[in-house]
DNA sequence: TTGAAAGCGCTAACAC
DNA sequence: GTGTTAGCGCTTTCAA
């Protein structure tokens, strides 16, 4: 460690010249045998790993992929933690009658999947895989400082402004992942929520006799978000209803959001059902219709999307619209990965399907 | 992206040279503002981003930290999955009743949380992370790959024989994760898994009135396990009470493991408490306690180990003791770097404490 | 089958 | 304050 050993020390300790043990590491059928074997030994007697910055930069590839996603400031308390400091610490507290974890920490379990899958994918075509998250950074420095020790880049829609999307794509290729599609200059993939709200929103209407659902809106400026509406806007209008007629609440994707708006429309008058833009929010109207003595599905017939886990363990089971996480991690490691085999291609746009996840929350006639 | 500009490209489009280019990234206050915002000028208009591969060939230490864990096969269905394929696909599919995510899936959430941990600490000390996952690669290549990439490794316990570690600690510094400390060669961050097991197994002793409850164990091989039976052990005969005569079934981690210990239990005889060493065991005996119309904690105490979300969402709410994941992946980041600055100091062991989460499940008493 | 040598793109003395 | 230059550790022609 004090010094790693370099492919000079193992030619040396071998007795041959660096470009043998260089060969035998790369292409060991062209060195023979008993060279092979005394560079091995000398490899693995001094413990060799050989320098990934060097290789890179002889071999203009660094064999590295990197994933960025936007930061969620809420959960990345800064604070100093410092584990080496010697204070006295109980090696444990009490606590009673915690619950889950909060909002914002569910919400971060998407992008967890999405790594996994691109980890896996990564794996499997012989990269490893960096990450990134954003910190509200302007100048984007940590992107670009990834940027520049990879071979592609995979960027969570809306992580970045597109001004910087374009100067990352000058060096590396990059893969925008969900959300619209941000011009067509970049590949990109994607899941098929305007499909899947539509085909929600045509069955809760089955279920409510068409009788229109209020709709629970997240922020204005999510993308996903917009492709959710728009799905439902398709249907309500395609079941001849006048979407400007419908309740629209509006929340902030959390679950504090979500028990506020069903209070409200406790208070207000229940519509036939109330469809939320992702399932936090809809949890928190089941929250508050439980407290307000209120039946679901019988009295209002409640929808999420995103498939978390907490969506199945409710009561009742929150039905919802699972999103394929893992997948999309794949197919955008797949993505680049392609990019990178297929240089001047054409930007391609995939759009992965989702699960569409009827319980109870929404089955009226069961 | 066909060819990345240099600092060749970036000094000649400025007029100076390439020491000036590399000192306006460096140490702009080193330069002459005019010139400064000349090189500032051809490095935006090229679209210049510098080689992370050149840059740590240079300067002999890369700004990257890694972070490697044991695998799940279980879940690395490898399967092709190729979304180029021009197959004709659903935009999404109906499924009815769909429950949670399997217990493989749930048990990552520990390993994701770390490494949410993990760059966030990366991120605040300048560095980026690279994660990799084992696969069961006996070559351990993958790590090997790793650390010739980074300044510094973290590596989750028993995800790579000790000989690999060994040989990867000559060229970085490797902080061990979790589990037992391995020798005394490298820095090591753990929780107080046996302390709070103490502490808990107290705690259900004081609910039956020292009535020695049953346990419900994991895989032999675990470390973790070993950690929280070595705990028990310790109350129990702090107890007065033998521990050969504790009633000790062995699971797999598993939900369905657990469930059928628990099975096994209402055939043969309820204990007084059932502490298990983790919570999917412990949740899958509440299914069986429940099918069998069984009380908790009325007729039986449950507890289990780990905190995962469903342990709160369960009814009963189970008690349980929570990791502090997050910290941990704060906590081998910090080590590490705490490490890369003085690498001479002695190895340190960092022991973080835990939080017991009593629930329901266990408070006969309220 | 092996060795010599020319880069890869950058940093950091050192000289001016 | 700026330029010249010698590496950093590896891969890869090109010769031998």
């Amino acid at each position: 460690m004090s010094k790693a050993p370099t492919v000079y020390d193992v030619a040396e300790s071998a007795g041959v010249s660096i470009a043998t043990v260089s060969r035998v590491l790369r292409t060991p059928e062209a060195v023979r045998p008993e060279t092979r074997d005394r560079v091995l030994d000398a490899v693995s007697r001094l413990g060799y790993v050989p320098s990934g910055s060097a290789r890179g930069l002889a071999e203009r590839r660094t064999g590295v992929l990197g994933m960025y996603f936007p930061g969620f400031d809420a959960i990345d308390d800064v604070s100093a933690l410092d584990v080496l400091a010697n204070e006295v610490r109980e090696p444990f507290t009490v606590v009673r009658g915690a619950g889950p974890r909060d909002d914002a920490r569910a919400s971060m379990l998407f992008q967890d999947e999405v790594l996994r899958g691109a980890e896996l994918e990564a794996w499997r075509r012989g990269f490893v895989l960096m990450v990134g998250v954003g910190r509200g950074d302007p100048s984007a420095s940590t992107v670009r400082d990834m940027a520049g020790r990879v071979d592609g880049l995979v960027v969570l829609a809306s992580s970045i402004p597109d001004d910087a999307l374009a100067w990352l794509s000058r060096r590396v290729p990059i893969v925008v992942l969900a959300g619209p599609r941000r011009g067509d200059r970049h590949d990109h993939v994607t899941v098929s929520n305007t499909e899947a709200m539509v085909e929600l929103t045509r069955h809760v209407l089955a279920q409510t006799d068409g009788r229109p659902p209020a709709y629970l809106a997240g922020p204005a400026d999510s993308p996903d978000g917009a492709q959710r509406w728009e799905g439902f806007r398709r249907a309500i209008e395609a079941a001849g209803l006048r979407i400007d007629e419908i309740d629209v609440r509006r929340g902030d994707f959390t679950r504090a959001s979500g028990r506020r708006v069903g209070e409200e429309l406790v208070a207000h008058g229940l519509p036939a059902a109330l469809m939320s833009s992702n399932d936090q929010m809809a949890l928190g109207a089941l929250d508050a219709f439980a407290s307000a003595g209120i039946r679901v599905p019988q009295d209002v017939i409640v929808t999420g999307f995103d498939g978390i886990d907490a969506s199945a363990l409710v009561s009742p089971p929150l039905t919802t619209v699972r999103q394929p996480m893992i997948e999309l991690g794949r197919a955008a490691i797949q993505v680049l990965a392609h990019r990178l085999e297929t240089p001047d291609a054409e930007p391609v746009s995939v759009r992965l399907p989702v699960e569409i996840l009827l319980r109870e929350s929404s089955l009226r006639a069961s």
